[in-house]
DNA sequence: GTCTATATACAGATAGAC
DNA sequence: GTCTATCTGTATATAGAC
């Protein structure tokens, strides 16, 4: 992605990766096979073996990558209105979870769960217990502040995260189409916000 | 399950469906085979195959029935304290969310979203959707008799339950161990419905 | 290291005897 | 209707030439 590759076995290996985490996501482990992994990287399958010793591995090293959630989310949990860095931190939030590739990769985990719990727990590291450690740390500041009252933190940001992230989350996740717009989502996110500054004595 | 089957067929038929909605759950539905199902039923694939024409039909007949919410849910929505009638309800639909079938049959249908769209529609109908609309419904009644103030009762239903889900019923679908026991879990709850009641002008 | 060709296993589905 | 035996396709993984 940033730096090109040096020798011509790491652009190969790259692009097995490439190839091998985009079918992965899109049709799931066990119907990509290795053979589609190798033509869609342009290279043969024979190649794929000689770097990734077997399915499963191949599998793991391209989903990790994944997993990671994007540092442009932790960006500027700052601000002088508390209400305006939660409504800013959650839209991009999100924004985030309901992408694509987000959906895919979750709906990847979740089928490959029985099998490969390893990636799962990956997963929850990289994506959303950090997502949720780091909110937590924001409302502890607020805390401590006085401008809400919280017990816990680490709950407080749970609550917020899961009715932010609604019930059209589960149906994409499902396959199905989202049940709102844009707008009606943002409005699901702005109720939520305000419920939780309410119920947590936010003097606004 | 409840009355005798007549016939041998009829006997079989329930049988393989038994067997089907057993190994499906469980394994995934590519890597359940109908050899598979046949020994589990005790019979011989051929047989399954007279009953149901393909792995598709077997699938789709066996799922269905498993994503029905289970009835005991909505009973007893009733009662002069809102605060325990809510968490008697909440503490049921926990319960039910959290077991390892429904856990199990979640899962599948997310695994099998891009194939069988169908069976996802189905089932969110006959879970999510349900449960979300009858808390709905209670909620409305509350409004009306001025004990809550809320502007869309579906919008607070989801709220509400999204928050009790908590995030442990991810990582179940995850393959993860819960991350709580029950005392820490039945707290969630109560901290959940709190601030629900909370934010939404309860005087209790 | 990379390719073509192949070994081995097992899937879904069917044919034909009883 | 139910069984045993089989067809056909395709998967993972490997052998051997360049």
């Amino acid at each position: 992605m940033t730096q090109p590759l040096s020798t011509r076995s790491e652009r190969k290996r790259e692009q097995i990766l490439e190839a091998a985490g985009q079918l992965f996501v899109q049709q799931g482990f066990i119907t990509t096979s290795m053979d589609e992994v190798a033509q869609q990287a342009g290279v043969s399958k024979q190649t794929v073996y000689a770097h990734f010793g077997s399915k499963d591995e191949l599998f793991t090293h391209c989903i990790e990558r994944k997993c990671v959630v994007n540092e442009l989310l932790f960006s500027g949990l700052t601000g002088s209105n508390p209400r305006n860095v939660l409504m800013d931190f959650i839209g991009r939030f999100v924004e985030m979870i309901n992408s694509e590739e987000a959906v895919y990769v979750y709906r990847l985990c979740v089928s490959q769960a029985e099998t490969h719990p390893d990636l799962s727990q990956r997963y929850f590291e990289a994506g959303p217990a950090k997502v949720i450690g780091t909110l937590a740390e924001y409302l502890k500041s607020l805390h401590e502040a006085g401008v809400l009252t919280l017990d816990d933190p680490q709950i407080a940001a749970e609550q917020l995260l899961l009715m932010c992230r609604g019930i059209g989350n589960m149906r994409l996740a499902l396959g199905l189409p989202m049940d709102q717009d844009d707008a009606a989502c943002h409005q699901r996110v702005t109720q939520s916000v305000d419920l939780f500054l309410r119920g947590y004595g936010y003097q606004g």
